[in-house]
RNA sequence: GGGCCCGUAGCUCAGCGGUAGAGCAUCUGACUUUUAAUCAGAGGGUCGAUGGUUCGAUCCCAUCCGGGCUCACCA
């Protein structure tokens, strides 16, 4: 397939928030005659494992590069940048070696050992766990880590830099320090060259023409060092600022939890002599109740639970719905989302113009949705599992039997779908089966069938199976009341009130393997 | 309390200046030699409240109400 093409009117009437942020943007662009490649960036803290937010800011991050890049036709990069300079403050718990790990508190995360022994180090680690995280949903990024930022130099100029705008940094950020930090504040860091920690210290002296800063290390002595080279990294807020106008940011987006850093670390970049990136705050997700998601209550579901139940797609829709409100994530969105996802992608070749890139299906595939859509609902796969139970292969089948004329590509994205559903079944429909003890005649009529079944054999039609089922129910005393012989039925063999209508399903599961069914469920104690 | 964001049908969301929309849920009907499913249709909203701008406001402005985040340290 080819990524349709659209006309500036298309795209200048599009009114998606994605092209809304690209509009911002590009008009930040505009103001600063810049004309070189724009630079996305989303961050990451490697002192835990990526998580849904992570997937979140670039899912979304990448939806508002797309869209400039429709818009614009200019280059683009996307960085993820890993913050793995930063001091360990607190040993992340739930991990091994937890006494090793706490030997190298306040210690830059990239020269603790990884606790699990099999990279470089604990950011090295978890660093290697993002990229990994990303490149399953096939993200387009370039990793850069903060701490060969530092120590390549990459990054002296700017915090030469901040020697030199030294006294405006400290006018903006003194204000909103607490009285015992005021004491102490630097905008450097210094790491310690006896202890290797990255020290919270003022700075006694600073020489921004032969960029060198005096402290007072950690055993006393004053120590005179360079800034750059890695000898020294940023403070928070001015790091960041200090990212962005060393690697050109040109777009990033935060959490609403950081309005207040953006606020700062603008003014910051300012201060320094560049331009703040573009970009807004995106909000928090919240649970069912509308409360916060903390890790410690476990609310509120994770990426891995999600992806269990649901495609990655249904989640980057999630992610593209409404990202300034405060979105409720609980379980029930999931099968909810997967639904409305393909009912997108259904839309948007019925589409034209400004209301096809507006479809969340172009954000979602980066331009380039999928011709096909799946005929049955996931809704529908879920309410089958009750009945006919939780095997991909008997789904398929019913699929098949429901949508005979699917097309091959259709019947793909469906077959999807089963494994999903088969894993909602496991999950939650198998463990609330509760299998019946068949009564001396319920057990000598479904013995009957069984036998009747095996008689019949695979490949007869629906109807053969149907009336097998009908006459072995009126044969043993049903006649008058099939409805208490098909709930006999479901109640011994399937676990619960309700089933499949037996004909389709004997024919599709197959008629021995239903009588093997059959006569398990009598077999069983 | 200050700042930022959000508030459209029971639920999830779309619409953002011109007589309120979708899906799910609900209800009704059709259909299948059980049920579910499927199909057709219906009901359901003073667009958080109140003022203002406008010929006209869900959409713009102001105020208020409700919810979230943030305003020590750390990121």
């Amino acid at each position: 397939m080819t990524a349709r093409t659209y006309s500036a009117d298309d795209i200048a009437a599009a009114k998606a928030w994605p092209f809304e942020e690209a509009r911002k943007l590009d008009a930040r662009l505009k103001r600063m005659n810049h004309d070189g490649v724009v630079i996305f960036e989303t961050g990451y803290g490697p002192s835990g494992p990526p998580h849904i937010g992570t997937f979140g800011e670039v899912a979304r991050t990448t939806m508002v590069r797309r869209a400039f890049e429709l818009m614009t036709g200019r280059k683009t990069r996307l960085i993820s940048f890993s913050d793995d300079m930063d001091g360990m403050r607190k040993v992340p718990p739930h991990l091994p070696n937890q006494e090793m790990l706490a030997r190298y508190l306040q210690k830059p995360l990239t020269t603790v050992p990884d606790p699990w022994g099999s990279h470089d180090s604990f950011a090295h680690h978890n660093n290697a766990k993002l990229r990994a995280f990303l490149d399953q949903f096939g993200f387009d990024y370039e990793f850069v880590s903060s701490t060969e930022c530092y120590k390549s130099g990459l990054f002296d100029q700017t915090l030469v830099r901040v020697l030199e705008r030294y006294d405006a940094l400290m006018e903006i950020m003194l204000p909103s320090l607490g009285d015992e930090r005021k004491e102490t504040y630097s905008p450097i860091l210094p790491i310690s060259p006896t202890t290797g920690r990255v020290l919270y210290v003022p700075l006694l002296e600073r020489d921004a023409k032969k960029g060198e800063i005096l402290f007072e290390d950690e055993d006393g002595s004053k120590v005179k060092i360079a800034v750059g080279g890695g000898n020294t990294k940023l403070q928070w807020k001015v790091d960041w600022a200090g990212r962005w106008f060393a690697l050109g940011v040109d777009y990033e987006m935060a959490g609403e939890d950081l309005t207040e850093s953006v606020r700062l670390s603008n003014r910051i970049v300012k201060a320094l002599g560049g331009e703040p990136p573009a970009g807004f705050n995106y909000q928090l997700f919240v649970d069912e109740e509308g409360k916060k998601i903390s890790k410690t209550k476990g609310n509120g579901i994770s990426i891995e639970q999600w992806l269990t139940y649901a495609s990655p797609e249904s989640l980057s829709l999630f992610m593209f719905q409404n990202p300034k409100a405060a979105k409720k994530l609980y379980f029930d969105v999931i099968p909810k989302t997967l639904d409305e996802y393909w009912r997108h992608v259904e839309e948007y070749p019925k589409q034209a113009g400004a209301k096809a890139i507006d479809n969340p299906a172009w954000h979602i595939h980066e331009g380039n949705p999928p011709e096909a859509t799946t005929p049955v609902s996931f809704a529908m796969l879920l309410t089958l599992v009750n009945a006919v139970g939780g095997e991909p292969e008997v789904l398929k089948g019913f699929i098949r039997k429901y949508r005979p004329t699917a097309s091959a590509e259709e019947l793909r994205a469906a077959d999807a779908l089963t494994l999903y559903a088969a894993r909602y079944y496991k999950d939650f429909v198998e463990p609330k089966k509760q299998y019946r003890q068949p009564t001396d005649e319920e057990r000598a009529a479904l013995a009957t069938l069984a036998a009747r079944l095996r008689e019949i054999g695979d490949g007869a039609e629906e109807d053969a199976y149907h009336t097998a089922t009908f006459d072995t129910g009126k044969a043993h005393g049903y006649e008058k009341n099939l409805r208490d012989w098909f709930a006999a039925i479901y109640e011994i063999v399937f676990g619960q009130t309700e089933g499949p209508r037996m004909g389709p399903f004997t024919k599709i599961y197959g008629a021995v393997a239903t009588a093997t069914l059959i006569e398990d469920a009598l077999a069983r104690r």
